[in-house]
DNA sequence: GCGTGCGCGGGGACAAGATCGCATAGAACC
DNA sequence: GGTTCTATGCGATCTTGTCCCCGCGCACGC
C-alpha cells in the first residue's frame, strides 16, 4: 500500500547493512519499549483525550524522557492510527466471525456499520482523530488513515457484492461508488456527533435515515 | 446559531457595562486593524499555505506583533473560517444568479456542485482545513464550520425540494437526509484529492459515480 | 577479551500557537 | 482639567510537538 518505503529511519524495517537477528537483544528492548509507549499512550489517551495528553506525559508513563518516543513514532499521530488499526482489525475479526452470506445485504450492512459503530464510539476522539489525521500535511499518517478507510469501504463493497450476486441490489450499480458513498456518509454522520452537537441517537438516527436515502435512490421510479 | 455567547472577550460582541458608540475611536481603529489582520492573512495562506503563514510573520504584514492577533481572533484557524465563510457566500450568490428553477433536479444540483467544486479547488487547503478545523476541540471554530455546512445541506435541501415537488423525486424521500448524504459524499471525495493521493479529475469521477448512485439508489426495482 | 557498529535513551534546543500582565491612548464623565 | 474606563498593542513567557547530538550498552567478529 505505501508508496515509499524508502524511509530513512522506518523502525519496523531498518536499513542496516548487516541485518540484526530478530531476538537481538537491541531489538528486543526496542519492541518493548514501543509496547510500553503504546500502554501508556492509549491509557492517556482515554483519561485525557488526545490533546490532553502530552507527549512528555506518555514517556514518563513510559519510563523515557518524550524524545526517546521518537525512536520508535514518527509522529504523535501514528501512536493514535496504530490503536486505530487494531481495533479496526479487531471489529472486522468479529463481524467475520458472526457473518452469514446467507442473510439479505441490508441486514449484513447493518451488523457490520453497528460493529464499526461500537468500535469507534468507545471514545469520540477517534472519530476527530482519525479524521484531523487525514488532513495533517504529514503524508505518512494521512495515508495510513485513508487506506484504513479504503479498506473499509473494500469490506463494504464485498458485502454488497454478495447483494448483487443474489440480485438484492440494482443491475448496473458501480460497487465500488457505492461502498465509498455509504463510508463517507458514516464519516459525515459522525462529525458533528464528535462535536457534541448530536447526541448519539441523533447520529444513529441520522445514518439510517441516510441508508434508506441510499438504499432507495433520490430518483422517482 | 452559537449556542454559548458569553465568551467574555467576545470582540463582536463586548459586554462592557456602557455600550461604546460604534464610532469610538477605539473601535474604529479595530474594525482597521481587523481588515489588515484579515488581509494579511489571506495573502500569507495563498503565499505559503496554512501551516507556512506564521501568526508572527501575519502579525508582521498587518503591522503588529503576533500576540495582539489574539485580540481580534480567537485562534488561527478563525482567520481561515473567516476567509472560508465569504467564499461559499460568494459561490452561492452566483449560484443564485445563474439559477434556474425549471431545470432539472439533475442538472440544478450539478451546477452548484460544480460552483460550490470550484470553490475549494481554488486551493487545495480549503478542504483540508476547513475538515481539520471540524475536527478541533475548540468548539467555537468547530460549530462555525459545521454551521457552514449545515448551510450547505440547507441549500441542497432546497433544491432537492424543487425537484420533489415536480415529482423527478421519490415521494417518501427525506430530503434532509438525502441532502446530508450529498454533502457529506462530496467532503469525502475531497479527502484523498486534498491529501494529493487521486488527480482532481479523479476527484471529480469519485463525484459524479457518487450521484449517480444516488439517484438511482443501491436496491434492485 | 576487545574494538566496533548499531539500537536505544536523554537532555537540550527550537518553532509556533497561545497566554499574561502591563502600557497606551482615546473617550466619557465630573 | 482631572479621573476613570476600556479597547488595543506589546514583550515576555509558557506549552508542546519535534529535532539534534551525544553517551551508553549490548551483540558480533576477530
Amino acid at each position: 500500500m505505501t508508496t515509499t518505503p524508502t524511509t530513512p529511519h522506518d523502525p519496523a524495517a531498518p536499513r542496516s547493512r548487516r541485518a540484526l537477528r530478530p531476538d537481538d537483544g537491541r531489538l528486543v528492548r526496542g519492541r518493548k519499549a514501543r509496547s510500553r509507549i503504546r500502554e501508556a499512550a492509549l491509557a492517556l489517551f482515554r483519561e485525557r483525550g488526545f490533546d490532553g495528553a502530552t507527549l512528555r506525559a506518555i514517556g514518563a508513563r513510559a519510563g523515557m524522557g518524550a524524545s526517546s518516543i521518537y525512536r520508535h513514532v514518527e509522529s504523535k499521530e501514528e501512536l493514535l492510527i496504530d490503536e486505530l488499526a487494531a481495533r479496526q482489525e479487531e471489529a472486522w475479526m468479529r463481524f467475520r466471525k458472526g457473518d452469514d452470506r446467507r442473510l439479505p445485504v441490508r441486514e449484513r450492512l447493518g451488523r457490520f456499520l453497528e460493529l464499526e459503530h461500537a468500535l469507534l464510539a468507545q471514545d469520540a476522539d477517534f472519530t476527530t482523530i482519525a479524521l484531523r489525521a487525514s488532513t495533517q500535511p504529514e503524508a505518512r499518517v494521512a495515508k495510513r488513515v485513508l487506506a484504513l478507510q479504503d479498506r473499509t469501504i473494500g469490506l463494504v463493497a464485498e458485502i454488497l457484492q454478495g447483494g448483487k450476486l443474489r440480485g438484492e441490489l440494482a443491475r448496473g450499480l458501480d460497487l465500488l461508488a457505492a461502498s465509498r458513498a455509504i463510508v463517507h456518509v458514516l464519516a459525515g454522520a459522525r462529525i458533528p456527533w464528535a462535536n457534541g452537537l448530536v447526541s448519539a441517537e441523533g447520529c444513529r438516527a441520522s445514518i439510517a435515515a441516510a441508508l434508506d436515502v441510499l438504499f432507495s435512490g433520490l430518483a422517482a421510479r
